[in-house]
DNA sequence: GTGAATGCAAACTCTTTGCATGACT
DNA sequence: AGTCATGCAAAGAGTTTGCATTCAC
């Protein structure tokens, strides 16, 4: 299955989840979400605004805050805290399946990846801890091949 | 070697380091530093001003905040953004030895662990992308022993 | 004496909330 | 009607900055 058939899902399942939750398909809200639908990495809420306004479709701040924490509770958006003094927003798979991001130092460019290993080695490292693990982040810090580039 | 004499050797070094780029030991910095050298875990810049002021050792807020900047630009200071709306700082190992972080998400209380297994699979997996990498952060979610109790 | 460091208060940025207006069932 | 949702503007919270004063060398 492709990345459209990946957003058709998302974005299904997320409006069925809000519907079935109560929640009304209004306008500005599915705005948000059918943005969110078509990105292939996270963004922030100044970001989404702003794409949304050059899309003509002007929605207040406050309704893409409330959105993403509504969307954030229902699990379909993860909420990522970069270190930046902002944090980012993206489509959660509802099959549980997820990546992690990398972020460039220099230029600010977050990217994602996907590696079972480490997966594997933080649920081996949840069985042994105290704690109940019920989630994870993990941030790689670096530089881009972009910013890497020699200057000459 | 144990506590103390980690302790020291950052303490120690960090003092060194900053004399080194022609900064002064003054009263306020060295207080913080003091402080987060006696510290098992990461503090944020409040508990820090807080942690002072019960010392008597009044230090003004910007004044904390500046000497964190300045460790953490030299490396004596980890950064640690856990998603919470605050930022906190702990010692760096001048080793490179590093731990990663436990977030309980009802009581807020952050431990610690260390695990070689992520370690080898960070490493990895850094190997294999084409960002270089340079730093990473770990986080993982859940509930700490003592909030999962039975409420009975 | 000179440049660094401090502390206060004001400024800033991101995010949340109050409240009146507007939309959907 | 009765909710839920929106948007503006104001409030909040953490952090940073401007600036006059104080401190260390």
């Amino acid at each position: 299955m492709g990345r459209n058939g990946l957003e058709q899902d998302w974005l299904s399942s997320t409006q069925q989840r809000l519907e079935g939750a109560g929640h009304r398909p209004s306008g500005p809200r599915s705005a948000v979400i059918e943005l969110l639908a078509r990105q292939t990495c996270c963004l922030t809420a100044r970001e989404i605004t702003d794409l949304l306004r050059e899309d003509g479709r002007d929605v207040g701040t406050a309704t893409v805050y409330r959105a993403l924490e509504l969307l954030h509770s229902l699990g379909a958006v993860q909420r990522l805290d970069t270190g930046e003094r902002f944090a980012r927003y993206e489509a959660a798979d509802p099959s549980g399946e997820h990546h992690h991001h990398l972020l460039c130092a220099r230029c600010g460019r977050v990217s994602q990846f996907e590696d079972e290993r480490l997966e594997r080695a933080i649920a081996g490292l949840a069985d042994r801890l105290s704690y109940r693990v019920e989630g994870h982040d993990v941030v790689l810090r670096g530089t881009c091949p972009g910013c890497a580039e020699p200057i000459a």
